[in-house]
DNA sequence: CCCATTTTGTTGCTGAGTGCAACAGTTTGA
DNA sequence: TCAAACTGTTGCACTCAGCAACAAAATGGG
C-alpha cells in the first residue's frame, strides 16, 4: 500500500466514494448528489437564483441550467419568476420536491449510519465535526 | 444552509474538493491523482499487473490501459514483461518515475498541511485516523 | 434621459473521462 | 486436447463540464 494511505487527500477520496455508494443505495436511481443539494438549497433559501446556486456549487452557470433542468423534468422544481427582476427565473420547490426531500432524507441518514458502522457514535460525530471545521462550516 | 451541512457525504465531498485543490497546486499540470496513485502502487508492489491496478482503483481494465498510457507518455513507467505469463505487461517504474515521486511527495504533504491549517496538528491526525478506519485501512 | 456596461439564463460546441463490447494472444483445467 | 477463462487492447457511445456567444433585461455614469 505504501505512502498512499498517509495522504489525507487519498483517504478523503476513498471516504467520499464509500459515502457515494451509501447515497446511491438510499436514493432512487437517476438522482445525483448535486441534484439533492440543489433541492436542499432551494428549500433553505427560497427565491435563490440559478447564478447563486452555480456559485455555491462551484459550477458554471450553463451547468447549473442543466442540473435544474433535470430537477424540473422530475417535477421537483419549477421555474418561477421575480417581480423585481424579469431576468431571473428562481427555481421553486414543488409539492413533489418537498415530499421527495422528506421521504429521502431519513433514508440517506440511515444509510450513512450503516456505511459508517465501523466507527463508534462518538467517532462519527468527531469525524463530522472535523470535516465541518475543515470546510469552514463552523458551528 | 439547512440540513446539508449535517450530511457526512456532503462534508466528505467538500473536503475532497479542498484537498484536490491542494494536490493541483503541489503537482505539475497534467498529473492527476489517479496517475500518482498508480505510480505509488507500482512502487510499493513491483510486478503488479494492470488488471490488479484496475481492481484496486475500481475502474474498468480499458480505463486503466489509458491511465498507464499517460504515465508511459511521461516516461514515468514502461511496460515490462512477465517470464511466467506472456499475457501480462506489468508497468515498471522508471528512474524518471522514481525521481518524480521523490520530488513531488514532500510538496504534496506540505500543501496538505497548508490547506488544512485550520485544524490543529492533533485534529489533523485524528481526522486521518478516523478516515483510515472508515476506509478499513486500520493501522 | 441615454447608452454603454453588466447581469441572467440559455444553447452549441468541444474535450475529457468512463464503461461496454469485441478481439487476439495466452494460459488453464477438465 | 480443447473449451473456458484471463490479459491487454481498441473502437464506440455516452455523460459531464467548461467556454464562447447570444438575447433579454437591469444598471449606472455622463
Amino acid at each position: 500500500m505504501g505512502a498512499l494511505g498517509q495522504l489525507l487527500g487519498y483517504n478523503l477520496r476513498r471516504g467520499q466514494l464509500l459515502l457515494f455508494e451509501s447515497f446511491s443505495e438510499a436514493v432512487p436511481a437517476g438522482i445525483t448528489p448535486a441534484q439533492l443539494t440543489i433541492l436542499l438549497l432551494i428549500a433553505a433559501n427560497p427565491g435563490i437564483k440559478q447564478t447563486t446556486l452555480a456559485a455555491v456549487l462551484d459550477v458554471d452557470r450553463s451547468t447549473m441550467v442543466r442540473l435544474v433542468d433535470r430537477c424540473a423534468e422530475l417535477r421537483f422544481v419549477r421555474r418561477g419568476s421575480s417581480r423585481t427582476d424579469r431576468r431571473v427565473a428562481p427555481p421553486v420547490l414543488t409539492e413533489r420536491g418537498r415530499a421527495f426531500i422528506d421521504a429521502v432524507m431519513p433514508e440517506i441518514l440511515r444509510k450513512e449510519l450503516e456505511y459508517t458502522s465501523v466507527l463508534t457514535p462518538s467517532e462519527r460525530a468527531e469525524l463530522t465535526r472535523l470535516l465541518r471545521k475543515l470546510n469552514a462550516l463552523e458551528d
